[in-house]
DNA sequence: GGATACCTATCTATCAGTTGGTAGGTATAT
DNA sequence: ATATACCTACCAACTGATAGATAGGTATCC
């Protein structure tokens, strides 16, 4: 194993997390799915808390990586708003996974603080994303495109999270098009 | 106590698990904010999933109260909808608390299937009223108005959860007041 | 009206299982 | 021989849950 236990260690946390929540993360069934034993974990990861801000911190830098890739594929700020989406929805392909950060910010009270900051971290990510992008679109200036990234970053978790909660992607699709409709998100 | 006990026992539950899920609530620290000893709640609720379901159908009554309440004072379907926020703002207000039901829709996978279907019950509960009101306002026909409402409460779910990350309920109003600007709620 | 029986609401004491975490040993590779 | 990467074995704290006792109230029967 060696440098890839501590990845899988990371892999494993992170689905484990989108499922069941910071709380709901254990040693033993970590240990479990990662093919060793639960103390050993402590040789990558001194404490859970640890462990859980390495997770959330991973899991903004491979949002931003995926945000990234948006604008280099797109040919358009219009069509990297219309992508922004699905990477949400990517979660709930996965069995029904939710976003690791939505998950962590309902159990905000209760996580250490090196967990807490990890977990604004991946909403600063996205707005700033989205704030770009709105900006490079003309769909106002930077004040109103700073307020409408905000906008458009809560109402796609919440989207995700009802969607969740019935277990149903099509729900999460009609959310997005109610979005558009609005004209929350650009047509 | 006797009778109250029950009912103590429900709004204890009800802030614990708004601060902290499903998972979060305990017996112990239930019965020690109550004043009895944890056994003692087994004699009203037989179980943990039980407990839970009891909180959570309570939750979505009381909330289909309020709903009710708003409709007999505004003066207009448009004050209704303007109002509607609130609901989920006066949460953040106590201590930062979620709304529970957004809440156990995270924890979704490992929620006993009776507390789950009374999380959907407070889903079903908004979007029906939202929906009505909608089309009060005559923002649309009945097909139209059922996805703004779902868009609409998914939005405002996911607004409370943002600001719950950042204990910051001004950014709720300016989430909220985003909603307006982008023309997700009626200005 | 007194004895018997049962119900209500709580208690003490305890259980088995799970949790994060630690101490100390072991195999391998450089 | 030293560092790496894992292991076995364990612990104290906490979890939901149960068994059995107790005190007070209420209903029933003679």
């Amino acid at each position: 194993m060696s440098a890839n236990a501590k990845e899988a260690i990371l892999a494993a946390a992170k689905q484990a997390a989108q499922s069941h929540g910071y709380s709901g993360l254990n040693f033993r069934d970590l240990a479990a799915a990662v093919g060793i034993k639960s103390a050993s974990i402590y040789y990558h990861f001194p404490s859970k808390a640890d462990l859980g801000s390495a997770v959330a911190r991973r899991y903004w830098e491979d949002t931003a990586a995926e945000l990234q890739a948006i604008l280099e594929v797109a040919d358009s700020p219009l069509e990297c708003l219309q992508r922004y989406p699905s990477i949400f929805r990517r979660s709930l392909e996965s069995e029904n996974r939710l976003c690791l950060c939505s998950f962590m910010a309902a159990e905000y009270e209760d996580l250490p603080d090196e967990v807490k900051s990890e977990v604004q971290a991946f909403a600063t990510v996205n707005v700033a994303w989205l704030s770009k992008v709105l900006l490079a679109a003309e769909l106002g200036d930077p004040a109103a495109c700073e307020e409408r990234a905000n906008a458009i970053f809560a109402a796609v978790a919440g989207a995700q999270l009802m969607a969740r909660s019935r277990a149903d992607i099509a729900l999460f699709d009609s959310l997005i098009a109610g979005y558009r409709t609005a004209g929350l998100l650009p047509a």
